[in-house]
DNA sequence: CTGCATATTGAAAAGCTTTTCAACCTTTGC
DNA sequence: GCAAAGGTTGAAAAGCTTTTCAATATGCAG
């Protein structure tokens, strides 16, 4: 059986309230008193209840996280930062895998809400109507994180993916590539689909590339094996293309195993560039040059963020915008345009 | 402000046992009333507390689980079996990241011991008589997931390391290679140190070839950098090996990585066989021929074993050793003896 | 019609802690 | 020497739910 406060108290003879003091404000109690309750909670291994003390202060210090994946690199890296920023403030994380499945979603949420947590962040899924009036109930705030609701107003931390694939075809470009392929995520997609296509797209007409998507685009969700068909499609209906751009480290993975297994040399023959720079972009070969996303960094600011929230702080940007870049190694060729 | 279950009895016009009844045995209410609390839970958006739960059943449904790293592919995926059962038995997981720190550690099981987690699980780091003394005085169970501990009693889930690592040398034998190195974690490393270089040493002096450990094992850790100069080591000490034994996929990319850079081909001149199956071992190049752990199996049947040790059923084997296999792609080639 | 069994409901205790309020004691200042 | 101030402590309420126990009402048998 566990010790209670009323076991400590009696044990040192003290009333209950004297030993919570001592835990929470020991400068309140006697030495003489005090020393004689640290004494009775060693004897005892006594340890505070949370749920008790949450019941009464109405927090938890418990923060919920839903991702669709945790086993995914992505996500794990974004986890990390939460866990930094949660364990530096004195939280803890409710980790749960939604497996993209709705009905495990809602079913997590009302668990998770029962259990009190203060807050909660929901990591890439886009929140669809059915979600936002499950959200719009809870009592918590909420944070996006590595994804956002272009219909609602709910904080988020992102990166500016309209951008950052502008950016990536921009960079194909200025090493000479002209002929350059895509392999997106459905254009619905509100991350990996959508803005980066219109981001690819506008890169190339900004500098005079004519391009058809239906020929140099191919469209696909993210797994490897289904990235690694697209790539195939891509390259039968579009053979001359010098360069591909795909939207993540995983796809960009599938293409270059597409290519080295019909004898295409990366980057000699096409190079590839990737999105996240996940850590697997630094340890394939040929390394990955990719647009790197600050993962750790988005699950970390997304923790800080959710606790201004929680705490009443204000919070200047509803949706903070964080820094992409590139980073160049291995997979990347110059050619001569 | 949350409605509660006196707000629910007040607007039902009942007493809350009754309310308490309708969530936790509705056939007992008559169904008008039944009725009547439904509608008035409907109306307030009432969402039980489940701390005030937990206080009297002293049950929180929530389990801990403690990792040195969860961004590592490793973890992640026995991360994502854990999850899964949670889910599955209704149970939600605290996952908390230890980075390899002592001091970290312990603040996180004191507070996971205050949040009055029904059970916890380690990963990999090895039990410490420190750790231990911490452990033995907790009320809920614990289990550790591919990791043991030969000095105390504790239930593990684990593959046969030693087993494993033979399976592995006698695989790369029975494709004719004799001048065999191995990269591996250190010495007293319980998990990729000491048993994976007994079982490497153990086949080797079965099949008759004389090793030199001197000369064959460069030990290191884990990451990816070191695992490279690991590599470089190896080779400089060893350079007419024609195949490497790494001790996780992540040491195999790294070795990989150093012969593709100083343009030794594998498996053409060098083969490489990694540790573990991580997903990358499918999505690299050349993909990984490897000893495949059963990740998500491993956290998963962690999980189940602990929520039998919390329900006190008898649990036929405090150390679950699940089998491995070798998973058989590019990496290694057979050479003539 | 009485008595007993059963169905339904509510009051109250228990689970553990924090916090408020009041009481008591000791100083200090005048 | 007494009033006021300050330091220390304990009792009790609050936070929310489940569960036990008792009470009331209903139905049925004799």
């Amino acid at each position: 059986m566990k010790a209670s406060i009323r076991d400590v108290a009696k044990l040192a003879n003290v009333s209950i309230s004297t030993v919570s003091r001592v835990l929470n404000a020991p400068e309140l109690v006697v030495k003489e008193k005090r020393e004689k309750v640290l004494a009775a909670i060693a004897q005892l291994n006594y340890s505070p209840n949370a749920l008790a003390r949450g019941l009464i202060h109405r927090r938890t210090q418990t923060l919920g996280v839903l991702s669709p994946n945790i086993s995914n690199l992505f996500y794990s890296e974004v986890l990390a930062g939460m866990e930094g920023a949660a364990h530096e403030a004195g939280y803890n994380l409710m980790i749960c895998n939604t497996d993209n499945n709705a009905q495990k979603k809602h079913a997590i949420l009302k668990v998770l809400n029962e259990k009190q947590i203060d807050g909660l962040i929901l990591t890439s899924e886009p929140v669809l109507p059915d979600d936002y009036e499950v959200l719009s109930k809870f009592t918590f705030p909420v944070v996006l994180a590595a994804t956002h609701s272009p219909d609602y107003e709910i904080a988020s931390v992102k990166v500016d993916d309209e951008k950052a694939a502008y950016d990536a075809a921009a960079y194909l470009i200025s090493r000479g590539h002209r002929r350059i392929g895509m392999i997106s995520g459905s254009i619905d997609d509100p991350i990996s689909g959508g803005p980066r296509i219109r981001g690819f797209l506008r890169a190339l007409n900004d500098h005079g590339i004519e391009s058809d998507p239906k020929k140099c685009i191919e469209y696909g969700s993210p797994q490897f094996e289904h990235s690694y068909q697209a790539m195939k499609a891509l390259h039968a209906k579009f053979p001359d293309m010098t360069a591909v751009f795909a939207t993540s480290d995983e796809r960009a993975l599938a293409a270059i195993s597409y290519l080295h297994e019909h004898r295409i040399r990366v980057p000699e023959e096409i190079s590839v560039i990737g999105f996240d720079n996940t850590r697997m972009a630094g340890m394939c070969f040929p390394k990955l040059t990719t647009v790197a996303q600050p993962l750790f960094d988005i699950g970390y600011l997304s923790v800080v963020k959710l606790l201004r929230l929680i705490r009443g702080e204000p919070v200047h940007d509803l949706r903070t915008v964080v820094p992409h870049s590139i980073v160049e190694r291995d997979s990347v060729i110059s050619v001569k345009p």
